[in-house]
DNA sequence: TATTTCACTTTCCTTTGGGAAAGTACTATA
DNA sequence: TATAGTACTTTCCCAAAGGAAAGTGAAATA
C-alpha cells in the first residue's frame, strides 16, 4: 500500500509528545513534583506550598506520582510516625519540561500585561 | 509579619508553570499546533493527522488555540471557499516545550519497554 | 482532660473533557 | 440527477477532574 494520504504525518513528535502529556496531565501533577524537588517532604507542607489544592486531590496525585517513580513515599517509624515524600531520581529528567514552561509562563504573563 | 510558613516557597516556579498548563492543557492542544506547524493547512487534513480526534474536539481546540494567538484561521474566498488554519509567529515559542516534551517522552517509553 | 497536629479519607456535588453518531449547507464531480 | 467532499454543528451521553466540607484515628501538647 503506498502513501494516499493528503496530509503531512507528524506522528514522529505527536506520539512522544502524548505519551508525555499522559504522565504530567492535569492542573496539580507538576505543582507538586517542584513542591518536592524544592525539598517539601511532609503532606502537609506540600498542600500549603501549592494555592488551592485540596488533601483530597493532593493524596490521589501523590499516588499516581509514586506509580510512575517520579516521587517515593517514606515511611519513618518514630513516634509518631513520619511520612516524607522525595524525589525520586527519575524526576530530575523533568527539568527541561519544567523550565520549559516556566520560561514560556513568564514570557506569556509578560506579553498580556502588556498587549491588553 | 514575618516569615511564619513552615514549608519552602516553589510560587516563584508554580505560577508561571500553571500558567503555561492553562494554555496548552488538555489532550489534543499541543497535538493540533504540531500538527499546524507541519505544515497541515485543512481541517480535515489536521483531523486525519491526529489519530482519535473528533470533528467536534477539533473545532472547539481550533477556537481556543485561535484566541491565544497561536493559529489563525484564514478564509479563502474562491469557490468553493476554503478554509485554512495557519501557525502565528507565536507558535513558535512553543518549539522548546514540545521538543522537551518530545525527548522527554521518547526516553520514557524506551525506559517503560526495558523495564516492565 | 481538651485541643491541636498530621495525613489523610469520605461524601457529595458540579464542571469539564471528550467520544459516537448524525446532521447540515454548500459545492464539485460523475 | 446522484454521490462525494469540506467544514463543521448538534445532540446525547459518560467518565474523569476537581472543589467543599466534614470526618477519622492516633499521638503530642497545654
Amino acid at each position: 500500500m503506498a502513501n494516499k494520504m493528503g496530509y503531512l504525518s507528524c506522528l514522529d513528535t505527536v506520539k512522544p509528545v502524548r505519551d508525555a502529556i499522559e504522565v504530567i496531565n492535569g492542573k496539580w501533577k507538576l505543582p507538586i513534583i517542584i513542591s518536592v524537588m524544592t525539598g517539601n517532604e511532609r503532606f502537609t507542607d506540600i498542600q500549603e506550598s501549592i494555592p488551592g489544592v485540596t488533601p483530597k486531590v493532593l493524596a490521589k496525585e501523590l499516588k499516581d506520582l509514586e506509580q510512575h517513580q517520579l516521587i517515593k513515599r517514606v515511611v519513618i517509624n518514630d513516634y509518631p510516625v513520619k511520612i516524607l515524600y522525595k524525589p525520586e531520581p527519575y524526576a530530575d529528567t523533568l527539568t527541561p519540561i519544567i523550565e520549559a514552561l516556566k520560561g514560556w509562563g513568564l514570557n506569556h504573563r509578560k506579553k498580556i500585561f502588556e498587549k491588553e
